[in-house]
DNA sequence: CTTGACCCTGTAGTTGCTACAGCCCCTACA
DNA sequence: TGTAGGGGCTGTAGCAACTACAGGGTCAAG
């Protein structure tokens, strides 16, 4: 079974673009090509682009990808070097879970502050003014 | 009361070198210069750029703060343009969020199914694998 | 044999800054 | 008066993670 990069883009829900430029920048390795100079690929790769994506799809950085496909290459190692980028990543999605919990309750009230009327009385851009205690 | 460009990013917070780039998009009028060309700063672009930086700590894009000093420059103009653009924000902010929270579970289920052991038992990496349905 | 869908390389754009390189200016201190 | 430092100036390149061309080549169907 062999795939091009079209195939291969729609197994994966990838732009062609997007495995070009994951080829260029070494998470996919080059592949085979065509007489007609086309890449053509099987399913290990497919395995492999499938990983990249549903890690990526989980937040996880091109560089956290690179390392947890490095770490998953040895089959004989522990698990430890995996479970600690999972869950520094999930220390990082709490961060960015936290902010934008904060975020959302101040826009929120900017919002709430304005009952309309014209520009000068609106309390969102005076509330998004500069302070007046100085 | 004349600031230097880094008087300026100390009381806003913000890099001298991201004072430029707003200068550069436009975001920014171009101050007056002194008698050795360095840029000088007033109240007007003190407030400006505090109003800027406020609304990029709560979220807006440049182009949202672009449009909204647009529309807060008019003060007679009744301010359903910045309440449209706040609230639409404001739903952006609710998607992230959602979207986010299920990233957690997601991420979380994952890194809970492995209990350790060799890479090649990792729950992880399994989960993170091709799909078994096809 | 032509049409249209696909593929190729290479480069530039996106967002919102940040970081130089290589220069100039201004103040303070000896 | 000299000089050392801490700023300022312009211009360009870099970051993440793609995306979007331009300008070509290839391939299968009709």
């Amino acid at each position: 079974m062999a795939l091009t990069i079209g195939d291969l883009g729609k197994a994966t829900n990838t732009k062609v673009e997007t495995v070009r430029y994951y080829e260029r920048i070494g998470l996919l390795p080059a592949p085979a090509r065509s007489a007609g100079n086309y890449r053509t690929y099987g399913v290990a790769e497919l395995g492999r682009l499938s990983f990249i994506r549903r890690a990526r799809d989980l937040g996880f950085s091109l560089d956290q990808v690179r390392a947890l496909l490095g770490l998953s290459d040895d089959r004989t190692c522990d698990c430890a070097g995996i479970d600690r980028i999972a869950n520094e990543h999930l220390r990082e999605v709490d961060r960015k879970l936290a902010d934008l919990t904060a975020l959302r309750r101040e826009l929120k009230a900017v919002i709430d502050s304005c009952d309309g009327g014209t520009v000068a009385e609106c309390r969102i851009i005076e509330a998004l003014g500069p302070s007046t205690d100085n």
